[in-house]
DNA sequence: GCTTTAATAT
DNA sequence: CATATTAAAG
């Protein structure tokens, strides 16, 4: 008796967040097509709800990148501290700005809307073998569907060109790609610096505004932001220069 | 001391 | 240029 069967009784849950309930829908629609257990939820706050107190082991979180309350890039940094859960961004705006945000922050895939058979077949992929790192076994289920990505994600270094004078030798800039977990892979080297990025400057100017520009202090911003990753040295040195 | 902030450095 | 770091005040 030959296994034919090569397909894998692993059941790929994923977590799909997103403010509208009709792309909800649509990308709920397309994942289970696509044989996952797709589990719905309309904010980010909801995704780590379920992700934390629902018992249930997810395996991909597909999100949304501009939600209120909480976005894309604040819910992917929340779950990698916390779990490790790929996480991949599907959003209606696919600028270049937006897309580099995400991939340093270690979002595995950008997708634009609507979701596309690419897409899945990546995701598939990223999922299974996410899952199957616990096990030894080899076993990819490939529904090859062979499209060149054209759209895939270049691990490229970014390089911003700086037109001085100067003339400067070459920089080479490594990228470290980190996947945030808990092994003890490098966790002292933490040496990058905070981007203000637009959804955290946002939150910041909103915090500003909220405080008066009176009582707006880097103490009390910093309070209010509620942002881990900050701190009041973060919110000084970025206020004195927003503020001047 | 701890925080703010101007100035300076990367 | 955007952030970080320093250091002087408050």
């Amino acid at each position: 008796m030959e296994e034919q069967n090569n397909q894998l009784f692993e059941i790929i849950r994923c977590l799909v967040v997103d403010v509208d309930v009709t792309c909800l829908l649509i990308t709920a629609t397309f994942l289970k097509k696509s044989k996952f257990e797709v589990l719905t939820v309309k904010s980010a706050k909801d995704a780590l709800g379920v992700l934390r107190g629902s018992g249930l082991s997810f395996d991909l979180v597909v999100t949304e990148v501009h939600m209120p309350e909480m976005n894309g890039f604040q819910l992917q940094q929340e779950i990698a501290k916390e779990f490790i859960i790929p996480v991949a961004f599907l959003s209606a705006d696919e600028k270049e700005s937006t897309i580099m945000k995400g991939l340093e922050s270690g979002v595995i895939l950008f997708m634009g809307k609507p979701i596309s058979q690419n897409n899945i077949n990546y995701l598939w992929n990223y999922a299974t073998v996410g899952k199957k790192n616990h096990k030894g076994k080899h076993v990819i289920n490939q529904q090859n569907q062979d499209k060149t990505n054209e759209r895939l994600i270049p691990h490229e270094v970014i390089h911003i060109e700086s037109s001085s004078s100067n003339s400067e030798r070459d920089k080479s800039v490594r990228k470290c790609e980190e996947t945030e977990s808990e092994q003890s892979s490098s966790p002292p080297s933490k040496k990058s610096r905070v981007v203000w990025t637009d959804p955290l400057h946002d939150k910041f100017v909103e915090v500003v505004s909220k405080l008066g520009m009176k009582k707006a202090h880097p103490r009390k911003i910093l309070d209010l932001m509620d942002t881990p990753e900050l701190t009041r040295i973060h919110v000084a040195s970025h206020l004195q220069v927003y503020y001047s």
